[in-house]
DNA sequence: AATTTTTGCTATAGCCTATAACAAAGTAGG
DNA sequence: CCTACTTTGTTATAGGCTATAGCAAAAATT
């Protein structure tokens, strides 16, 4: 099977190496029973306290539609709590046993992290997240 | 909003990356009414005359249950057709439809990456590739 | 005060992936 | 050769995530 074409593409290899790393994520995320996008906001919340959810979806560019299951899943799961700011809008704040749950959710981020940018040679390691900065922010 | 420590992740930024990179593809193979996985398929059947929906499914990691209806837009949009190789498999080929269109979707997939890699600083440059693939393969 | 924007939400559809199960064809070992 | 295992292509179905449209209430703007 002849690849060489595909695997030129910049394009190609980061959809490649994405996939990879969510998949190999959300895998360790499972023993918390928690989502990669679920585990994001939650990290949001934790160092934004009060934050709302339509503000969390704009940092994270998630629609304020699919905040809504989303919140909810952490609600159920009694990791957040919402509190009335005002009349409108709900302030985010994590549960005791929330903080708890993130404490060890970020030691498994922490150490897959660490994990990523290992498995990259050295002589590319520094380049890596300017690199990809650069190609969204 | 502070996210400074989501933004230190490598893995965030290469899904953020991956998902703005895959999104300006989609959107500029809708012009050829192509989705971005069958214009990858289409250019791995294109390099590999003859081969089968197994082996395209095992280089880009696709379930073959999956395959099926990825072949059948690619079949109905009269870019490849089927030819039995033996009384099971199916050899894959292009259509000379498909060898037309693909010369215009390989021309919007050249010039997207072209203008993905001239995003990343010319100091990062050569690193992205190297990087991303000892990632994933 | 009237208009526009923001917030949170419901409902729904689409894309892509994952699993289980199946029949038919091929392959390997005794 | 025959049996057991594997491979191929397929159906059906479910789940995760995203996208759109619409709605009501509150807030901000003018």
């Amino acid at each position: 099977m002849k690849e060489q074409n595909l695997q030129s593409y910049p394009g190609y290899a980061l959809r490649r190496a994405a996939n990879a790393m969510i998949g190999d994520l959300a895998k360790r995320l499972e023993a918390h029973g928690i989502r990669v996008v679920d585990a994001t906001a939650l990290l949001l919340i934790a160092d934004n306290p009060g934050t709302t959810s339509s503000a969390i979806g704009r940092s994270l560019d998630i629609q304020r539609a699919n905040m809504v299951p989303l919140l909810k899943r952490l609600e159920d799961a009694d990791l957040i709590q919402r509190k009335p700011i005002d009349g409108k809008s709900l302030g985010l704040f994590l549960t005791a046993h929330g903080e708890e749950r993130l404490a060890e959710i970020r030691a498994t981020i922490d150490a897959f992290e660490a994990e990523l940018i290992a498995r990259v040679p050295a002589k590319h390691r520094d380049h890596l997240l300017p690199a990809l900065n650069a190609l969204w922010r």
